[in-house]
DNA sequence: CCGTACCCAGAAAGCGTTTTCCCGAACGGT
DNA sequence: ACCGTTCGGGAAAACGCTTTCTGGGTACGG
């Protein structure tokens, strides 16, 4: 009673389902409905009206055949592309994991999936990932806390990046960018650090030290700068030696805050430019005796969710880095409303907690 | 002195790019370099010899234009896919952070593209997203600490991973799963919680409490199993209300440890499936003036970096997560050896450190 | 010196969709 | 009852690439 196609179509299923080399494809799903090609396409996208009863063959036998459209050939055909790549440094850095956990809410809400990289801080890598990105066609990237202050870096990033907005690619960054023209969203650093320095001034602290990151960073250097000018606004010089650079990591933190420990004079306030170095340098305190905030008051940035839970808890410049990775992935998405790139600042609230108090008599 | 084809495309190019809408292809560069389409795909790929002369005019044009080949046209073409897909259930949970570190760095050995799910604890947007990455023609897919035990859950994620399978895709997860024939990268979670078990019993405890997560999930079923049936070896067993479920959070921890220390008769030691869980149980015994070790052992599982830096620093049974994010994508890289599925354990080790100590005589 | 073999470049056939274009049928208006 | 619309479905082109197939040159051996 079947016809021969049916019967052979049986057959030729029998045999893939069994050997596994087998993509069901849309024309299988139409054969299989007794529709053309195109209204197939039509039911499944609800691109324009069909047919009551033809609709539900389609469907039926799309679930029939569990088939799933090939996004490499939608993406060929319609040139639209539900992906966005997001470039970062460290996945497991804290920092970033608070910013990932508002950016991928953000793309679960809008649909999008999202392509993510880790550059594992080098400048190189990070150039190379933009390039696989763009090559993904992806709809918009999103650089994550990169911004080197770096002629070369800069040259190179914006050949990949202007062909790629040229095509109407969106980039949008989460720090500064100096030679880049994109959408970004702007931790007011400079500020945060400043109005951190003029509460450690008012608690009293003359003798500072400062634990920064790369200086090739904007982040580091900004925060560092801050840091510094707010400081000598009150005639309150940092002597060299008392600025450490140090990679953004606790090890780095660490390593930088027994550099300071071995230091003939100890300052009394000692700045960590980011959270995760700021628990380098309080486990390296400990190791070394020397007491929070006894001996030294200890402050970081960024507020990291876990710096509430150390002990002592952590003054820090908080940053709503749920809402900035919200708002960054918000901006990669939104239409290009206007010709020039928006900027969002988000400000930074000194929080005082337990590891910052007056220096010792 | 220009060709007028040379003109023709100068003029173009010019609209083009004060317009935007414009991608360069490899016939674009074939035409600069004056080969055909098949030529410059041969060069760019290295697939077969061509004349020195002619690869240097092609691999200028391509510089010339910037051109990036579309990975989508790529993949339908030649039905590679460098690509794969992780899911999650939250990107900001630090135990996932360990293993994404991982992750990310055997993909980007392997020079595959990671795309990212983070499923926010619900069973079902995780299903959803392996449609999704099945849709993408992921070349392998990653389920991180899912493995739920239930029935309509796992006949809906076989519904999905099975044709997945069936034509090629990988599949590797780590975490017990039942149903799902995959390899898998397997913490012996109840070996673990047994060790950690007879070490608090060795301490001399005898009253314990447990934290648990969702019993959904064979995770905390696991560890809470293999806690419970080591202590009943001893004799020892835990009272109803001792034993409080939530979730997998810091907040879960917190609400749990909350409802630990108003009961009647407090257990001298309280396991926490979860280092995370823990974390929230400190700051729960804190805020209400609970000591730890003093008062109350506390223990955790994972040894996610930080619990080291928290005042006391905390007992638990560490897993090397890292190393476990390297396998597990290290498995769904790998060509598929056998037919059967591969299952690789991985052993926790108990850590003592500060949070535990002999009970209060 | 001619034939055979080999190597490299070009033409063209897909890969799985979307979408445009076109045609047949059904419907309503006069 | 006839013509003009409208509406829904099918054929086919296009998307940008890889890869097979084919043909024309060159080098070599007989």
């Amino acid at each position: 009673m079947t016809e021969p196609g049916d019967a052979h179509r049986s057959v030729t299923a029998g045999r893939e389902g069994a050997r596994g080399r087998a993509n069901v494809k849309l024309q299988d799903v139409a054969e299989e409905a007794g529709v053309s090609l195109a209204t197939a396409s039509r039911v499944l996208n609800g691109t324009s009206q069909v047919r009551a009863d033809l609709r539900e063959r389609v469907l039926a036998a799309a679930a029939d055949l569990s088939y799933t459209p090939n996004a490499h050939a939608q993406a060929l055909a319609g040139s639209s592309s539900k992906s966005v790549g997001v470039v970062c440094h460290d996945v497991s850095d804290p920092y970033f994991a608070a910013i990932a956990d508002g950016v991928m809410r953000t793309a679960a809400d809008h649909g999008v999936l999202v392509m993510l990289a880790s550059t594992f801080h080098d400048p190189a890598r990070e150039v190379q990932y933009v390039a696989m990105l763009r090559a993904q066609r992806a709809r918009a990237i999103l650089l994550i806390g990169s911004g080197y202050e770096d002629r070369d870096w800069e040259r190179s990033m914006c050949a990949e990046l202007d062909p790629y907005q040229r095509t109407g690619g969106r980039v949008a960054v989460l720090s500064r960018h100096r030679g880049l023209r994109v959408d970004a969203v702007l931790p007011q650093n400079r500020e945060g650090a400043a109005a951190l320095a003029r509460a450690m001034l008012d608690l009293g602290h003359r003798d500072f030290g400062v634990l920064t990151g790369p200086r090739a960073l904007t982040t580091a250097s900004d925060r560092l700068g801050g840091f510094v000018d707010a400081l000598a606004g009150a005639g309150v010089r940092i002597p060299p030696g008392r600025i450490v650079e140090a990679p953004f990591t606790r090890a780095g933190g660490y390593a930088a805050a027994t550099e300071l420990v071995r230091l003939q004079h100890r300052p009394t306030c000692v700045f960590a430019v980011t959270d995760l170095m700021a628990i380098g340098a309080l486990a390296a305190f400990r190791d070394n005796a020397v007491s929070v905030p006894g001996d030294v008051s200890l402050a970081g940035f960024d507020d990291i969710p876990i710096v509430r839970d150390l002990t002592p808890s952590l003054t820090t410049v908080a940053l709503p880095l749920d809402a900035m990775g919200e708002r960054v992935m918000g901006l990669a998405l939104r239409e290009p409303a206007a010709r020039r790139s928006r900027v969002e600042r988000v400000a930074g609230e000194v929080v005082l907690r337990a590891s910052t108090a007056p220096p010792a008599a």
